[in-house]
Formats: C-alpha cells, sequence, structure tokens
DNA sequence: GAGTCGTGGGG
DNA sequence: TCCCCAAGACT
C-alpha cells in the first residue's frame, strides 16, 4: 500500500482557500437535510447547474417533512432539466422513510439502506453532517488519489484499489478531527488544483508528495477505459394545442429513461428515420391534419444521440385521454426535461 | 462487471 | 463540432 502524505497541509490549504458554495454551510453545524440535498444533486452534476437549483428547491420544500408531503408530480417537476431523474424519485421516497424513521440514520452503513444514498453519498453525508471518520469517494477522490499513489490500473478496474487507499487517510490524526472538512478539502483539491486535464502542482498543498508529478505522468492519470460510441435514434413528436393555448402532454412511465417526466407525445426512437405517414401512427389523433415543420431538434443523452422532428396540429378544444395530460404553452418549458423543450422549440418557428 | 440513466460547460 | 467530464446509483 502506497505512502499517503499527511492530512494537515490539506487542511490548512482548505482553510486558507476554500470554495464559498450556496449549498455548503457557513456557519454552526450542516443541516442533514441539505446536505442529503445537495449530494444528491451534485451526482454527476456540476457545482455551477446545482447552485441555484438547491436555493429553488430549499424554498418550495424547506425540510424533510415538506418534500415528504409533496406529491411526486411536483417533484418531479421541481427537478426537470437537472437530469437523472430517477434520483428526484428516490429523492422522494427517501424523504418519507426519513421522516416515518424521525430523522436521517446518522452512520455510513443506515444512510446506505436508504433510496438514492449509495457509497459515495452515504460516506459524504456522514462526513459531513455528522462527522464520522470516513472519506467519501466520488471522482474528484479517486483522480486525486489515483495521481497521490501514481495508480496506472484504468477505472473502473482501479476502483476498489483507490477506494481502499483514500480509507487510509483516516489514519491520519488530523483527518480524523474533521472528516466533514477533510473530504470537502479533496473535493476542492479536485476541483481547482488536481483538475482533469491540467492539474495546476506548483499550487498544490501536496506538490512533492504525489507520485504521479514526480513522474510527471499526473496528468494521464486516472486512466480510463476506452468508451463506446454513441448510436444516432431518431424520433418524431406531435404538438397539438387547443384555442385555449393548451397543450397536450404525456406522462412517461415510472421507471426507465426520463421516468415520471412529462413529453409531448411521439414515436419510439428507433434507429432508422420515420417516414411521414409511419410516423403519424403514433399521432395523438391521427386523423387530424398534421403539419410537418421545418428542422431538426438533437439531443446527447448519455448513450445515444437523438434526432426529433416535430409535427403540430390544433383544435378548437382539447380533451385531456388516458395517460394524458393539457397545460398551457405559457411556461411550459420549466416541467419539461431538456430534450422535450428542445424539440418544442421548433414549433416556435 | 457492464449498461442504463441527463444535462451543460469547457477545451 | 466533438469529446470529455461532473460531490454516482441501480440493475
Amino acid at each position: 500500500m502506497a505512502i499517503l502524505p499527511p492530512a494537515a497541509p490539506l487542511l490548512d490549504w482548505y482553510d486558507r482557500h476554500r470554495r464559498v458554495l450556496p449549498f455548503r454551510a457557513t456557519e454552526g453545524a450542516p443541516d442533514p437535510y441539505q446536505v442529503w440535498l445537495s449530494e444528491v444533486m451534485l451526482q454527476q452534476t456540476t457545482v455551477a447547474a446545482v447552485g441555484p437549483r438547491f436555493a429553488r428547491f430549499l424554498a418550495r420544500f424547506p425540510d424533510v417533512a415538506a418534500l415528504a408531503a409533496a406529491p411526486e408530480a411536483a417533484v418531479m417537476e421541481e427537478w426537470a432539466g437537472l437530469g437523472y431523474y430517477a434520483r428526484a424519485r428516490n429523492l422522494h421516497a427517501c424523504a418519507k422513510a426519513v421522516a416515518a424513521a424521525g430523522g436521517f440514520p446518522r452512520s455510513t452503513a443506515g444512510l446506505r439502506a436508504l433510496p438514492g444514498i449509495g457509497p459515495y453519498t452515504a460516506a459524504a453525508i456522514a462526513a459531513i453532517a455528522f462527522g464520522e471518520a470516513v472519506v467519501p469517494v466520488d471522482g474528484n477522490v479517486e483522480r486525486v488519489v489515483a495521481r497521490l499513489a501514481a495508480e496506472e490500473t484504468p477505472l473502473p478496474a482501479a476502483r476498489p484499489r483507490l477506494a481502499a487507499l483514500a480509507a487510509g487517510f483516516m489514519t491520519d490524526a488530523a483527518a480524523r478531527a474533521r472528516p466533514g472538512d477533510f473530504a470537502q478539502a479533496l473535493f476542492d483539491l479536485g476541483a481547482t488544483i488536481c483538475t482533469p486535464r491540467a492539474p495546476a502542482c506548483a499550487l498544490c498543498p501536496w506538490r512533492g508528495g504525489c507520485a504521479a508529478q514526480l513522474r510527471g505522468i499526473q496528468a494521464e492519470l486516472p486512466r480510463k477505459a476506452a468508451k463506446r460510441a454513441r448510436p444516432l435514434r431518431q424520433g418524431v413528436h406531435f404538438l397539438l394545442r387547443d384555442a385555449a393555448g393548451r397543450v397536450l402532454l404525456r406522462r412517461r412511465p415510472p421507471r426507465g429513461l426520463l421516468g415520471g417526466m412529462l413529453e409531448l407525445p411521439g414515436t419510439p426512437w428507433r434507429d432508422a428515420p420515420w417516414e411521414a405517414a409511419e410516423a403519424l401512427e403514433f399521432a395523438p389523433r391521427p386523423a387530424l391534419e398534421w403539419r410537418s415543420l421545418p428542422g431538426v431538434a438533437r439531443h446527447g443523452f448519455t448513450h445515444f444521440e437523438l434526432e426529433m422532428r416535430l409535427f403540430a396540429a390544433a383544435v378548437p378544444e382539447l380533451a385531456a385521454g388516458e395517460g394524458e395530460e393539457l397545460r398551457p404553452l405559457a411556461g411550459l418549458d420549466a416541467a419539461l426535461p431538456t430534450v422535450m423543450r428542445r424539440v418544442l422549440r421548433l414549433g416556435e418557428g
């Protein structure tokens, strides 16, 4: 096992240079609800994107009880645009469990049992909100540790070893004394100094103690397994409006891609392009006079790219059928996932 | 272990 | 334009 550098220089650096973030407590003990909420929002989501959304969410659902009591559709709508919508469903389920239990579990093991809380998030909440002596291992920590130890095994195979190395930090008394600060110090180091592309080693509190930097390979670590190409898929969606300016929407099935979110009705998304007649079989009211709108909307998902076209029609008055929902076009964007905002935009031209 | 699951910003 | 990446979890 490689020798890790001492915690003290990192904590000193953190005390001088830590980032001021909207979701980071400035005075007193952090609120477990806010720590949990921010950690879930930050899963695979940038600090910049989370900032305003955290404040907005907190204003609407100020505590666990408020969130637990809310309808799921309201939670999904508040999450719209943030992505990874399973997080919102799990967040709601977790809030109900926590409210019923009278509060958050205070240990990593207890937190880990809740929906949407995995190994990282459990450790982060335990360390930051409850002072448990654990090291949450996120992408920042993996990168920092891979460089400190000059670990050349590619991710994800290296993950267990990097986690074991990171856990070794807690043998240091200085880290054990401030587990929450130590975790956030690692995050800040990874975000501002030990960055993915061009790490600022000259500014690093651990310069001289980093095996990768001593060998000059720090920018190449951590290595990663090659990714697969993303296929291109095609879809056609339907914008049906009435004279009152309302739009026909559907709610997607609760699980899977965009689960539980609103969408414009449409065809399945498949590899081959759609002929108009073929696509219209999926129109919500196939007998109407549908016209094809010019333009194509593109959207990249994690594992495929999507091209969408839009057909439009209008009727004097709409009645929502089974699984359908009517909403005013004005302000509709806010309730939709980004992919649907993009295709809807084709209808504005 | 390998897939699935969103989105926006930066190089 | 394209690729990479971000305080990952779940199956």
